[in-house]
DNA sequence: ACTATCACG
DNA sequence: ACGTACGTGATAGTT
């Protein structure tokens, strides 16, 4: 059964442009719109099997539409540079997919699916954002109105026309000639509405016999029509989409190849659309990607003796480790070794053998150094200095984070793993000098990796009685509350489904709701005396949290009583790392359940103790130091507290008159102003009006001139230096949000260029003094273990003798990781727990 | 897979 | 009319 899709491709290409962040290949091409249409296609094609398919574009902006009507689109503003150069992309994509494009001179898309939908005499989909279209709706054919963007899509049949709109498809024109339509100015009769213009059509059928019945219309409305009259006809015939162009299409020639070849899938890896080169179930099996071809070796067995033997004077040699281990010297050849059976099947001989030659001063190559070293461990092996090439290219453009194995094998161009690794050497070498990042790599990012690798193996230790006290204690707390909660709400519910919950506040208690019937806790907090449930739900949502978030997570990852998270050091655009399985950088700090939980961490030695050392507002110490702004250099240089100084000076009174609200409202700036907030934010930030936010920031920057002037360059040299930005130690981040000609993502884009340059040199920072401290510690020949970063914080695990020069140690290594014209000052904390 | 919520710096 | 403060990760619910 033959079943054609008809896409509207200018209108669907818009919607998914205004509806997507805009987003950039590594390239700096655009590509949220191709990225969204992409997205939205596979989706039809997967659920609806269309065998046909053809995209609708329009040649040009003037057609003939604009002659008998000159303003005809006539308000739409200028297309984003942004989107125009998106078309291109789509037509290559489409082209890819062997889909066929209508494009002709002088007729709109919209005359084209009109032509086409009543040619072709199959069930037909018209998908667009272009409610014109409805007119096009007959027996064989439905229209897919995307909603809300293109999130959604209505679909239009000649019933749901009906029950919806109370109108048959011919009658959308006689509609439209009414009440016109703003996007295409299409003028319509003035003063008549969508309102009347329905309710015209719907009473008299057709615009002619409304204008028969003119005598029957309140004067208004009369006046209205006559005056407006040729201009309802003129704008009946602009609303009318054409059926009878001429257009050479037949449907045989709307086949297309689904799944598809590969060359879609290398037009995908190249924009980068991660989530879509995933589905294989898209893409033909069986086709090579167009990599060079790789001759892959088994080695096993007897071989392996020589084959050693073979690779044993190599001056470079490229590691990859899955189920086998893959090892490449010469560039083109895969040698896989079979590690299913004991070790490789090698003999402790070869095993020796194979070390040695790791071991070597050579270039060895691999992908994701961290993870090697672990597995390799598992099979009794080493690798010490090498080129890690996942990292290089992070830091190379950390906007894709790390690339995967695959994705960066195609980079490369070749079909193995191994051989990809063992030639992107020079590239990346070369790419890391050129663009200034070769010192971040060899001094800070390439050691911190094995730093990391000893963190993560270290781990940290728990309490494991208390963890499972706490356990029971708030399970029982959790199903104390659940029944109370069910029985103020009058009935049971799930008290984790926020749409649930928004019924039995909102609908059945009518708790004040601001529209969205949010049940954040901003929003609670508010209704907290308006309702005894609140405070019950607030203390479930809290338990809840630390129950599942943090007790029942250490509990799963326990091992031995250490908990062993993974520091991930290619996952940030700032340079800063991550935390996974667990997340050991967000635990709770702020209030009484936040100390049971520190409770439970404790020092692996007898009578030790966890030593944390965080630095004292490092990114406002940068601030200072990057715009030079005397105030708050001073500030930094008296050593004084920073907000109550900087609330002294908005206020004009001396430091020691400040009070505690004074202080905080200063801190709320001081914190505002490195993440680009504005009046708004802050108004919500100090609960006052956005008048007096607005006037706090005036004369914060009164107060700081040169910190509103570092501000300003900040944004301009981002857009002089091609949209990126660098943080001291020379790490890069590209911003293509900063030529976005939309508003809001140029705004952020340039909050992005005011932050990253702090966050991420405070990260640069706390990197080198990791390198520092742990070699100190190594040095020293200190038993202590670094074992957690917590973005401005170290925390060590010492035994009871080596607290003290410890803490000094971390202190020291600290504060002078950097030489800057603010001094760095470094708090310590350190107990028995992490409790603070 | 996406959204809401909430934990951290 | 819209949205308004940067960077993360984990969970549960919903689609």
């Amino acid at each position: 059964m033959d079943k054609l899709l008809i896409i509207d491709g200018n209108s669907l290409l818009n919607r998914a442009f205004y509806a997507l962040p805009l987003l950039t290949n590594s390239d700096g091409v655009y590509t949220n719109a191709v990225f969204g249409f992409c997205n939205m296609l596979i989706k039809i094609i997967q659920e609806q099997k269309p065998t046909h398919i053809v995209v609708a574009m329009d040649y040009e902006r003037k057609t003939f539409r604009n002659e008998i009507y000159s303003d005809y689109k006539g308000t739409r503003g200028e297309t984003p540079s942004e989107l125009g150069m998106q078309f291109s992309l789509l037509q290559e994509v489409l082209d890819a997919m062997d889909i066929k494009t209508i494009k002709i001179q002088g007729i709109e898309a919209d005359d084209i699916i009109g032509t086409l939908a009543k040619r072709f005499k199959v069930p037909t989909m018209i998908l667009t954002g272009d409610r014109d279209s409805l007119q096009l709706i007959d027996d064989t054919t439905d229209v897919w109105l995307t909603k809300k963007g293109i999130s959604e899509i209505a679909v239009m049949n000649k019933e749901s026309l009906m029950s919806e709109y109370g109108i048959t498809p011919r009658q959308v024109i006689d509609v439209k000639a009414l009440m016109g339509d703003k996007s295409d100015n299409i003028p319509g009769v003035r003063g008549v509405g969508e309102v009347s213009a329905y309710k015209l059509i719907r009473e008299y059928g057709t615009l002619d016999n409304v204008y028969e019945h003119l005598e029957d219309l309140t004067t208004s409305l009369k006046n209205k029509l006559s005056t407006d009259k040729d201009m309802a006809y003129l704008s009946y015939t602009l609303a009318t989409i054409k059926t009878d162009c001429d257009i050479d299409c037949e449907l045989k020639d709307c086949k297309y190849q689904f799944p598809f070849s590969n060359k879609v899938k290398l037009l995908f890896i190249k924009y980068q659309f991660a989530i879509l080169i995933k589905k294989d179930n898209l893409f033909l099996k069986d086709e090579n990607l167009g990599l060079e071809s790789c001759e892959v070796k088994e080695v096993g067995g007897v071989e392996l003796g020589d084959f050693l033997e073979s690779i044993s004077s190599t001056q470079r040699l490229a590691l990859y480790l899955n189920d086998k281990l893959h090892i490449c010297t010469d560039g083109k050849t895969d040698y896989a070794l079979n590690l299913s059976e004991d070790m490789l099947g090698m003999n402790d001989q070869q095993k020796d053998k194979l070390q040695e030659i790791l071991n070597k001063n050579i270039d060895i190559v691999v992908y994701g150094k961290k993870d090697l070293r672990r597995k390799l461990g598992e099979i009794g092996l080493q690798v010490k200095a090498c080129f890690d090439a996942e990292l290089a290219q992070y830091l190379i453009d950390a906007n894709d984070k790390a690339l995967d194995i695959k994705q960066f094998c195609i980079r490369m161009g070749f079909e193995s793993e191994v051989v990809s690794i063992y030639n992107s050497y020079e590239k990346l070498l070369q790419e890391l000098k050129d663009e200034d990042l070769y010192e971040l790599y060899t001094n800070i990012e390439a050691p911190l990796t094995d730093i990391l690798y000893d963190m993560e193996e270290a781990g940290i230790k728990l309490d494991m009685d208390l963890v499972r006290d706490s356990e029971i204690k708030y399970d029982s707390e959790l199903k104390e509350l659940t029944e109370y909660i069910y029985e103020l709400a009058g009935h049971p519910f799930n008290i984790n489904s926020p749409k649930q919950m928004g019924e039995v506040l909102f609908n059945e208690l009518k708790l004040y709701s601001n529209k969205k019937h949010s049940t954040a806790i901003e929003h609670l907090e508010m209704l907290k005396d308006s309702h005894p449930i609140i405070p019950l739900i607030i203390r479930y949502r809290k338990i809840l949290k630390m129950k599942n978030t943090y007790i029942d997570n250490y509990i799963k990852y326990e091992k031995n009583g250490f908990i062993h998270t993974t520091f991930n050091q290619m996952s940030t655009a700032t340079g800063r790392l991550s935390s996974t399985d667990p997340n050991m950088q967000n635990i709770p700090a702020r209030d009484d359940e936040a100390r049971l939980i520190r409770n439970m961490f404790v020092s692996r030695f007898d009578g030790g103790e966890l030593i944390s050392a965080d630095y004292s507002q490092i990114e406002l110490r940068l601030m200072a130091s990057f715009s030079k702004d005397p105030g708050f250099v001073d500030a930094f240089l008296k050593n004084e507290d920073i907000h109550a100084s900087t609330a002294s000076k908005i206020y004009g009174i001396p430091i020691e008159y400040v009070t505690k609200e004074q202080r905080r409202d200063a801190k709320a700036v001081n914190f505002g102003i490195i993440y680009g907030q504005g009046a708004f934010g802050l108004s919500k930030g100090i609960n006052t009006d956005f008048g007096t936010a607005q006037r706090f920031i005036d004369s914060y920057f009164a107060t700081y001139p040169l910190v509103k002037k570092y501000i300003d360059e900040c944004k301009q040299n981002a857009k002089d230096n091609n949209n990126v930005v660098h943080t001291l130690f020379k790490r890069k981040r590209r911003i293509p949000e900063l030529s976005s000609s939309n508003r809001q993502l140029r705004l952020f884009g340039e909050r992005v260029a005011i932050n990253t340059p702090l966050q991420g040199t405070a990260s640069d920072i706390i990197k080198i003094a990791m390198i520092r401290l742990f070699n100190s510690l190594k040095e020293g020949g200190f038993k202590s273990k670094l074992v957690l970063q917590i973005h401005d914080e170290l925390v060590v695990d010492a035994p009871k003798e080596e607290i003290e020069t410890v803490s000094q140690l971390m202190k020291d290594c600290m504060m002078n990781a950097v030489k800057l014209d603010i001094p760095l000052t470094v708090d310590i904390n350190s107990g028995k727990t992490l409790l603070k």
